[in-house]
DNA sequence: TTATATATTTAAGTTTCTTATATATTGCAA
DNA sequence: TTGCAATATATAAGAAACTTAAATATATAA
């Protein structure tokens, strides 16, 4: 399990890739899908996932439609046109960022130190 | 200039890993550090930074010394042993972070969709 | 019939960071 | 010689993002 203070911030990237991959997804399944595809190394809390939820509906990046299944509901959550390209600026950012971390990390030899 | 919500809880182990690479130094000069290894796209502020210096000195991860050159006093930071092995665990979590995040960004073909 | 899994909601609290403000020196340019 | 940019640190107030916890309800397997 992943420091979950490295997290803080990349939750609503996780969530907004995994719709763009996998098509509409209701809350539990992804939870269920990011653990599955991280080895159990990142758990999302309903706690989190839910208000992120709402609120990329309320900035119409998300819609949803409710799906009655045996008397359980199922709300499915869908990128818009808008949510497309909000993905493809915070996969941007995330490569960004990912690179520049390991700029720290991994220190070029070519860089001076002076 | 990355979004400050990625950077979320990486300012520890940014500041850790600098002062591992590069040895004491103080907190002015950690933020044009990391500026110039990012190319100016991460960008700590100070009231960011010397917090967590601050904190770091009162966790025994790291301690200063004070030179006072010309009138102008300089806080130099450095890692102490418990620091060394902080680091170590910092760096252990990020590299993982950074490699679950790739899985969901670019996810492998090998894995089943279902 | 009881525990586990499925499915969503939200309030209260904590941590982490941003923004803003304060202080003080040095050095360069006008 | 005044004023601005750079150097150098500090901290309070507020916002944002997340954790923890508690609530609700159905399905299913033991």
């Amino acid at each position: 399990m992943i420091s979950s203070d490295l997290l803080k911030g990349s939750l609503k990237t996780i969530v907004l890739k995994l719709l763009q991959e996998e098509g509409p997804m209701h809350g539990y399944a992804i939870t269920q899908r990011v653990e599955e595809l991280t080895q159990g190394k990142i758990k999302l809390t309903y706690g989190a996932l839910y208000p992120i939820l709402h609120k990329l509906e309320n900035e119409n990046i998300l819609v949803t439609t409710t799906e009655i299944r045996s008397n359980r509901t199922r709300i499915y959550y869908a990128l818009t046109p808008k949510g497309d390209s909000v993905v493809v600026e915070k996969i941007r950012e995330l490569n960004e960022f990912i690179e520049s971390m390991q700029q720290i990390v991994t220190p070029k030899t070519g860089l001076s130190h002076a």
